[in-house]
DNA sequence: TCTATATTAGTAGCAGGTACTAAAATATAG
DNA sequence: CTATATTTTAGTACCTGCTACTAATATAGA
């Protein structure tokens, strides 16, 4: 990069921390063609925390999220099963859920939520979700508890199953579904 | 805790270390009642890296997965876009997103994608999803490229859009869906 | 040209280690 | 019970990527 004013660099080099936390000083120095000491003095003037501050936010910041979504099957804490009959779970909301602009919780992690109450339900080696027939009734916003309650209505040959799952805020409901899960062969 | 044969330390070490990866080896010394050394060469036999390496795999591993997923307003990546008309994405799966008994893909990851579409395609300073009517048709395993197109059926008052995603891995629909989106004041 | 701002240089010290040597404690076998 | 083997502890030098600080030099604006 050619050398730039102060207040350019101060920006890029926000940017470029922000794009890629993992850089160290001496890259960074490189980068914008100064030496080390004034990558420092910027990082100060600008409250960005040294290299390894930055790679442990990104550790812990994701830690426990991906466990809930990504890596766990279950989303969502189950507190009671009886299999084939019924179940119930909940999942704390919080401000990662939410669409930044109105606060409101995307709905993929109700459905999430709905979703692997259903299947956890099922006294079967693996199922998949075949249909689902859902309503959102309100909105959900961080910080809630929203408690799934899932009854398992029919088993037609042992092979798909009807839940109904009901997720509610209180004495809210804020959406209900239908799924039909079909048992699947090993 | 108390005093224990090296075999069982070094198996407690190895989980206490997946299931927390943040300690210090100062920590675990503490923890495990042995020296820091004793600790030092317990990782050296296990192949587990230093503290600061840790983090780093736990911030790598996951910085670019939980963009997708959590942190971005967006699931999947857009590649077409008519406003109140249609629109085009796609998400390659992986093998984070397969349940691990049967390597399909959670039903989730694929009502994200569409719901995320579905709401881009709005033409409308926010929406909340009020109503799904979901069919997944045949299972999706990983390592696959999902191609959603969304298509804007009807608008009511310009404040209801019937939006229908359709979820294809080549040139089969795997899912296929309808909403409605309400569009609400800020 | 004088001066204020910006940049560079250099040193000491810190955290959380590695790599290595060596001594002490404990266990095991004969 | 003793001799040997294994395990544990101790200690030192060195490493990275910094912070905190002092001081010198360069550049720019009035």
């Amino acid at each position: 990069m050619p050398k730039m004013a102060k207040k350019e660099r101060l920006n890029k080099l926000s940017e470029e921390i922000v794009e890629n936390p993992f850089l160290r000083d001496e890259e960074l120095s490189e980068m914008f063609n100064v030496s080390i000491q004034t990558i420092r003095l910027d990082r100060m003037g600008l409250n960005i925390p040294e290299l390894r501050e930055r790679v442990k936010s990104v550790a812990t910041e994701n830690h426990d999220k991906v466990k809930t979504l990504s890596r766990g099957e279950i989303v969502g804490e189950l507190i009671d099963l009886q299999l084939n009959k019924s179940g119930i779970s909940f999942l704390e909301t919080d401000k990662d859920m939410v669409f930044s602009k109105t606060q409101i919780v995307r709905g993929h992690y109700i459905f999430a939520l709905a979703e692997s109450l259903a299947m956890a339900v099922i006294d079967a080696p693996v199922a998949i979700t075949g249909v689902a027939n859902i309503k959102y009734t309100v909105p959900v916003y961080a910080e809630q508890r929203l408690v799934a309650k899932a009854t398992v209505t029919r088993i037609r040959d042992e092979k798909e199953y009807y839940v109904h799952v009901k997720v509610n805020v209180k004495n809210d409901q804020v959406f209900r579904s239908k799924f039909i899960l079909t048992a699947i062969d090993v």
